[in-house]
DNA sequence: GATCCGTGGAA
DNA sequence: TTTCCAAGGAT
């Protein structure tokens, strides 16, 4: 099938079945760069609501850039990859500074900014600019794998350095934003991870299905089982019904994030906390939460507990009266519900 | 290249 | 219940 054919198809396929994103060809580039940005490896419908919320909050990019890291961090609770809310940002202050406060158009100059990718670049570069850059994301590589009936796995620098070389072939002379959304969506919701062949255009000229192949494609190499960790978390309060809250690291999993204190299990409860610099009277067993990250899994066994003495150092502590209005992490929110 | 970084929906 | 994995990027 000649490629024009292929992205005039996958056009056509969009405008009618096709879910659009909230944005007209003329909207300002620095919500379709935020839009991008908010769906890396997250589904369309878990990103609308908080792309309303976000762009009311800060409605221009220079809003967005003087504001604080708390303050966009809040905007973003609640979307997982939170590396994501900083990068952006700190691209926002690098738009201000060295690009007067625009999205700049090369997708060279965006893929410079933190937190922007090859995907991400061309994405952006091609919906607000009509850019000649092919968006090659997780259903663009499945789509074009079926299709070419690429077998490699897809992990692999040459095999993806062939699908993209195939995906910037496909690109029109025009109207590239609208083609990649098109590819993007069409692998989302026909060229799904279970393929919907009776209602796909191009039952008849994709390789895979003519080999029957398409359900085993895309190949990729399975991931390692998320690491088990177990701890304990304690529920302390104080005489007025506070919570203490503990802030967590400033790198890693979940930096900065407020939390309930925890430590690794290890003994009893009352020993695992004094080792922290915490000296507890347990109270209470509360049960037990399981929380799952992309690479570990969280078992945290919840007792509530009363405050013997202020541990030594006290700065990454805080008495909170309503943990629920805090900004806690969804595996420490998912304790308070056990009450 | 392998691992880390969240969350929630679907099968 | 478990498993997969989604409009990926940084290190």
């Amino acid at each position: 099938m000649d490629p024009t054919e292929v992205s005039r198809i996958l056009v056509e396929w969009f405008e009618v079945h096709g879910r659009h994103l909230p944005w007209r060809p003329d909207e300002d580039p620095y919500r379709i760069w935020l839009m991008v940005v908010m769906l890396q490896q997250t589904r369309v419908e878990t990103v609308l609501p908080y792309y309303e919320r976000f762009v009311t909050t800060f409605p221009t990019l220079p809003e967005l850039a003087a504001a604080d890291d708390e303050a966009v961090l809040a905007a973003w609770k609640g979307m997982g990859y939170y590396s994501r809310a900083r990068n952006l940002l700190a691209g926002a202050r690098e738009m201000v500074a060295s690009y007067n406060g625009r999205v700049p158009e090369a997708p060279e100059a965006l893929e410079r900014l933190p937190g922007v990718g090859r995907y991400t670049a061309a994405a952006v570069a091609s919906i607000a600019f009509d850019a000649p850059a092919a968006a090659v994301d997780g259903n663009v590589l499945r789509f074009l794998s079926r299709f070419f009936a690429e077998t490699g796995d897809i992990g692999n620098a040459k095999v993806r350095a062939r699908l993209e070389t195939l995906a910037a072939s496909l690109l029109p002379a025009s109207g590239r934003g609208l083609h990649n959304q098109a590819a993007m969506d069409f692998g989302a919701l026909v060229c799904a991870p279970v393929p919907h062949c009776d209602a796909c255009p191009f039952a008849g000229a994709c390789a895979a299905f003519a080999q029957g192949i398409q359900a085993d494609l895309p190949k990729k190499t399975g991931k390692t089982a998320p690491l088990t960790e177990h701890h304990f978390v304690a529920r302390i309060r104080d005489a007025d019904g506070r919570t203490l809250l503990h802030r967590r690291p400033a790198k890693g999993l979940l930096a900065n994030f407020w939390e309930l204190p925890n430590v690794v299990q290890a003994g009893d409860p009352v020993a695992a906390f004094r080792s922290a610099g915490l000296d507890l009277e347990i109270l209470a067993g509360l049960g037990e939460v399981r929380h799952v990250f992309t690479h570990r899994l969280w078992v945290l066994h919840v007792v509530s507990a009363r405050l013997i003495r202020d541990p030594a150092d006290f700065s990454r502590y805080q008495w909170c009266a309503d943990p629920h209005e805090a900004t806690l992490p969804r595996a420490f929110s998912k304790i308070l519900e056990l009450e």
